[in-house]
DNA sequence: CTGAAAGCGCTTACAG
DNA sequence: CTGAAAGCGCTTACAG
């Protein structure tokens, strides 16, 4: 035995059948009489053989192996939330099927000559999840040009013509609207960044819409935009309260919706000033669970994107566009959820709510 | 040309030379005439030639890759807050080096039969990263009978035989009590959670070092320690200063230095309540930037570890050990660095403290 | 300085 | 049901 790692070679002589016959057994096709398939199956097993896979991609042609291109820069993991809890959905789908998932920096394939063609002419990858962050113009034009399934995590804004998945945003707003509505809230203000954003203004549009369909119009007044800084929110907010001040502040409103934890994080200050309590003198709601909600103070009611399960998703769909390269996905997958917090009252309020969550 | 991709081959016939001397010369090795040499790049330059990474990798026995082990379930990210950062780092190196990182969940390697057992026989990665988090008696077992180069993230308390790089938590602790000297903070509080973890010990062990060289012992009763959770630690440090209340809360108080951004949060609003402010009545200073350091008023002077590079360390060592595998790494590499921020009277205050990282 | 040949460890028509 | 043979696209002694 010259090498120190087992080949197909010796359980094809260990077994006395040929090389062929182990490769059918192993890769459970062709017709092998069972008698043989038990007698080399004990000798891989008795052997801990494992087939040597660079040399089962090589010859099929194959890499087993998944690129997941996200700007993955120093400080990625604090700015850029999601990135990384949508890989690891990912890595989990994918590991399932026996491929793995490579990481790549963004600026990695923006360098002269571009890592992606070299990605696809090097054979390094069988297919390529592209966060949406990570979209640029150059980067669509390679991918249009060449011939590696991809999937954009994230709906592009720039071109729909690429395959996409994303989470239901407009859903997540209708939810949030829905459990106010549960609640018994009607006038609902609610907290945005900037209307030029995609995801905040399908998050809006569901929750405007879902409103509307059930007998509420949500005036222009009840919508407060902000720049998405967290002091630039406390400031609009907080004059935004200002203005309006009757006997009690926020009188008229029943309930606060906030586009995201920063923005969050800003109101239910400004609400500790005023000495709003909520849920008793508002009801608060807020999307995403990361990375704030879960030390504001009560526990807020949450609608979440999932960003995980959009990884599985993802993962999920890049495999069947590489078993079928035609195939073309534009979807909205994954669904959002609410997590019952303590700053609504709902029908079910949890004793503890996303437990394991609470650092 | 039978397929859609450039071969070898096809640069040997068009160069009118043999495949042996376009090995040679893609690889620089072997001497190979200067004028051969140019007009076989050009032609590869031309064609857009790139090997075949797949092919590259069998016939050399190398897959180019590593696999690093990590927790990788639902809101990791969030849960572990450097386990990305670290990967970001370490793929930023490897990758200038021509390697690839695959994320492999904690959870596989797991599972019977052992998934790192089956990366070596399988031959899919050169080396593995592991972060320590993810380390287990069975997998140490694995790593030590297998023969793949490895790196823990992380000094493992549970074996100090494996290779093993790690940040420098005990001088992080030197440079939280250097710069509170330095601000003239004598009588300093120190805030952690239980005395346990190795992390917190050595940063604790670090600053009353310092302290003490300096003429400061840092008595008993100057050190609070907590449960660690955000509750545990707004209760106990709550209680600590009622129960030392004098005309003045904590006016034989200089500082405090919270050991993370979590007891720092509950200091920090404790403080609030009490209505003393930082860092005019007392100075602050917290460890880590992630995640909530960002989100503190006013921010907070750091000490921060820095994850980042630590993958890129981790990435330079296990290359290190690819190319000589009988190589021991056993490093303290990680510098902290001190960010200096609202909280502490510093000789430089800075008109905005790390200000690309304020949401 | 250059090339023919063997080999890396599998898969896959094809023949029997 | 089984096996001999070609092939995947490179690298690497070895010979010249």
């Amino acid at each position: 035995m010259k090498s120190t790692h087992i080949t197909i070679n010796d359980i094809a002589r260990e077994a006395g059948v040929s090389k062929s016959t182990v490769s059918k057994i192993l890769n459970h096709q062709g017709s092998i009489s069972e008698e043989t398939v038990t007698r080399v199956n004990e000798i891989i097993e008795r052997l801990g053989y494992i087939p040597n896979q660079r040399a089962v991609n090589f010859a099929r042609g194959t890499s087993r192996n998944i690129v997941y291109i996200a700007s993955a820069h120093k400080h990625t993991t604090y700015t850029n939330i999601f990135t990384f809890d949508i890989m690891c959905g990912a890595s989990h789908e994918l590991s399932r099927h026996g491929y793995s998932i490579a990481l790549v920096d963004l600026v990695e394939t923006l360098k002269a000559g571009g890592t992606v063609s070299d990605i696809v002419k090097s054979h390094s990858a069988d297919g390529l999840l592209v966060h949406a962050s990570a979209l640029s113009d150059e980067l669509i034009q390679v991918l249009r040009s060449v011939s590696l399934p991809h999937l954009i995590i994230g709906r592009p804004d720039l071109d729909p013509d690429l395959n996409w998945i994303d989470t239901d945003n407009t859903l997540a707003g209708v939810c949030a609207a829905e459990h106010m509505m549960e609640c018994g809230y009607h006038s609902v203000l609610y907290v945005g960044p900037q209307k030029e954003e995609l995801v905040s203004s399908q998050r809006l549009r569901g929750f405007k819409q879902y409103m509307l369909d059930h007998g509420h119009h949500v005036h222009r007044s009840h919508i407060v935009y902000t720049d998405g800084t967290r002091t630039g929110a406390y400031k609009t907010f907080s004059e935004f309260v200002k203005d309006r001040e009757q006997e009690q502040p926020l009188a008229d409103i029943d309930a606060i919706v906030c586009e995201n934890n920063l923005l969050g994080l800003s109101v239910m200050r400004v609400l500790d000033e005023y000495g709003i309590s909520t849920p008793e003198d508002i009801g608060f709601l807020t999307f995403d669970i990361h990375p704030y909600a879960t030390i504001m103070d009560p526990l807020p009611t949450i609608v979440d994107v999932n960003a995980y399960d959009m990884g599985v998703a993802a993962a999920d769909r890049i495999l069947s566009c590489i078993d079928d390269p035609s195939r073309r996905v534009q979807e909205i997958t994954t669904l959002p959820v609410l997590l019952q917090g303590y700053t609504t009252i709902g029908a079910n309020p949890p004793l503890e709510p996303f437990p394991e969550l609470i650092p």
